[in-house]
Formats: structure tokens, sequence, C-alpha cells
DNA sequence: AAATATCCGACTTCCCAGGTCCGATTTCAG
DNA sequence: CTGAAATCGGACCTGGGAAGTCGGATATTT
């Protein structure tokens, strides 16, 4: 229940180490794996989605490897989940494809989208530098801090 | 990923029904049930649950039934989901039980556990009535608006 | 040509959300 | 005092999706 998926978690992740090493041109998808003790196959996999949606930039054969497509504060947690784990519904009613059997008699479904709205909102204020940046003892960079509006 | 569980999804529904109706003292989990087309068995137990950990208040026997414990707006969407779903937690390292094998080499889990605060505040700011008094045309009541503060 | 990568689909395993069934108990109405 | 209507509580079944694995094809460097 409103729990993240272990890939965009791993994606996550990955992303962040990518932030935190610019100088080398392309990271493995091994040696991100093997940095966090991921199950390297299923990294690849995520990895792989993230270039596909453009978020990452690949780079196969010897010394291959992946790096970020973009500066780090201009990827979005929210980008990233939605990459890998598709469109990003709180609720089951996503009137795609498998809705809600009770969505007409539903009464609770716009106040819910507007939940939905906001939380999305909270995961697209955050950067993937946001979490990269964090370690540095403290510094100038100041916190990432941000005021999200809650409309019903 | 990240999705409400549909017993929460329909106490939420069940609470907002009950808040509508103060007239009424107890309504019935079928007759709930009936009014929405939610399994009665099942929205049975969810507000069993619900009145274990004091958010109802149940009568047995005939013309029995649920009501709310408190008023509406003191009774928020966290709480609901919180009593239905167990803790609350946006990703698998939840120490208590079963840990994810990775919580010591992971370099995100903090700053994803503000996020879940986060999270957790949106939801602890909505309350069953401001569910329920939506419909009503728009008067004067205002919509229920509030920031939340996010902080890395 | 060999080593190192990404790429991609198919496959298996396991867990749990969603739902059902049934029996026990409490309460009230006639 | 008997039966109907309700809450209780547990055990149980099931489908689908998350998590992970395998194997083969392709690209790139040395
Ligand atoms: S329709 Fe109402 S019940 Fe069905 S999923 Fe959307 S919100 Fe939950
Ligand atoms: S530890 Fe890191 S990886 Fe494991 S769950 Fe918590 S956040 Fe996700």
């Amino acid at each position: 229940m409103l729990k993240l998926t272990k890939k965009a978690d791993y994606g996550l992740m990955a992303l962040k180490y990518l932030a935190e090493h610019p100088e080398t041109p392309a990271l493995s998808a091994k040696d991100v794996a093997d940095a966090y003790g991921i199950p390297p196959q299923l990294l690849a996999k995520v990895l792989q989605r993230l270039t596909k949606t453009g978020l990452l930039r690949s780079h196969a054969g010897m010394n291959g490897g992946y790096a970020l497509a973009r500066d780090a504060r201009e990827i979005s947690a929210f980008e990233v989940i939605h990459a890998i784990d598709g469109p990003f519904f709180i609720t089951s009613c996503t009137k795609g494809t498998k809705s809600c059997e009770l969505t007409p008699s539903c009464t609770i479904k716009e106040p819910l989208a507007r939940v939905n709205e906001t939380i999305a909102g909270v995961l697209k204020s955050i950067s993937i530098h946001d979490l990269a940046e964090r370690e540095h003892p403290a510094g100038k960079s100041g916190e990432h801090q941000g005021l999200v509006e809650l409309t019903l």
C-alpha cells in the first residue's frame, strides 16, 4: 500500500550515484549494482528503461555504460518513477485500462485525484541533485526546501 | 507502486458516507456496501478494523451498525489508512520486520524518509469532513486549502 | 577475434491485495 | 423465548504483479 517499487528505488539510487560521479564518462550497470548490492541484471533493465525514456544516455561496448542525459537538478524523482513504473496513480481508477468497477458510484475519486496531484507535485519538486548533494556536511547549498499546495 | 489499498479506499468511502448521514444513529455495513457496490463482507472487516482502532463506534444486533466516534473533521485520512493498512511507509525499509537487505549500503533512505514524512503530512491534513463537504455547490465553507512543507 | 557492454524478451517464484465462507455472539422485536 | 439482524473473528482461496533469473543478440573497443 502506497509503497514505492524497488525498481524505482534502484533507479533513484543509480541516478544519484551517477550524479555523484560526474567525472567518469560512463558507468556500467554492474559497477553501480556492485556499489550497492543490487541484483545486476535487474538494475540493468531498470537503466535500459531509463535510457529509453531519455533520462540516461547509454553507450555499449567496452568502457561503455550509462551517464545522465541532463543535469542532475533537471531530473525529478517523479520522472524516474514515471519512467519505471508507468503512469502515477494513487487509486485504481486509472480510466486507462483496468478501471475500478465502481468508478461511477464512487464519490471520493475527485478528491483523491487532487491528493494524487499533490503527491505528484511533491515528487516533481525533488531532483536527483537534491538527493545527491545531501551528504556533504551541510554547506552553503542549503537544503532544498519547498512548499506544496494542497487544495481540495 | 504507490497505490492506495482498496480496503483503505473503501474505508474512506464508508467514513465519508457516515459523515454525510449524521442524523441516523447507525448504519450497517451492508447499507454502506449497497450504496456503493462494495463487497459487503469485505467492507464489514474494514469497518471492524476501524472500530478496533477507535475511529468508529459499533453496535451489534438489530438496527445496529456503525457511527463515527468523533467529529468528521477530527478524523484524518492518514488515520484511516494507518488503521487499515498499518504503519505508513513509502519504502521497504521499515526496520520493523522484513527490512530491505541493502539498508546499510543504501544512501537514499534518509531523503526518502523525509519524502515519506511529507506525504504523511499531506494525508494528515485531510479530514473526512473535507471529503464529504465537497459536493455542496461550493458555498461559504471554502475549499480546504493547506500548505505542506517539504524539506530535504 | 575476444572481451566487455548494452539490449530485449521470456520465464519463474513468491507474496499479498482482494475477496469469500462460515461459525459464534450480541441485540432487539414480536 | 425464539428468530432475525447485526457485529465479530478466523481460516481460506485466488489472481496478478513485484522481484529476480536466464539466454541470446548486438554493439564497441582493443
Ligand atoms: S473509483 Fe473510487 S473506489 Fe474505485 S478506485 Fe477510484 S477511488 Fe478507489
Ligand atoms: S534501504 Fe534503500 S533500497 Fe532498501 S528500501 Fe530503504 S530505500 Fe529502498
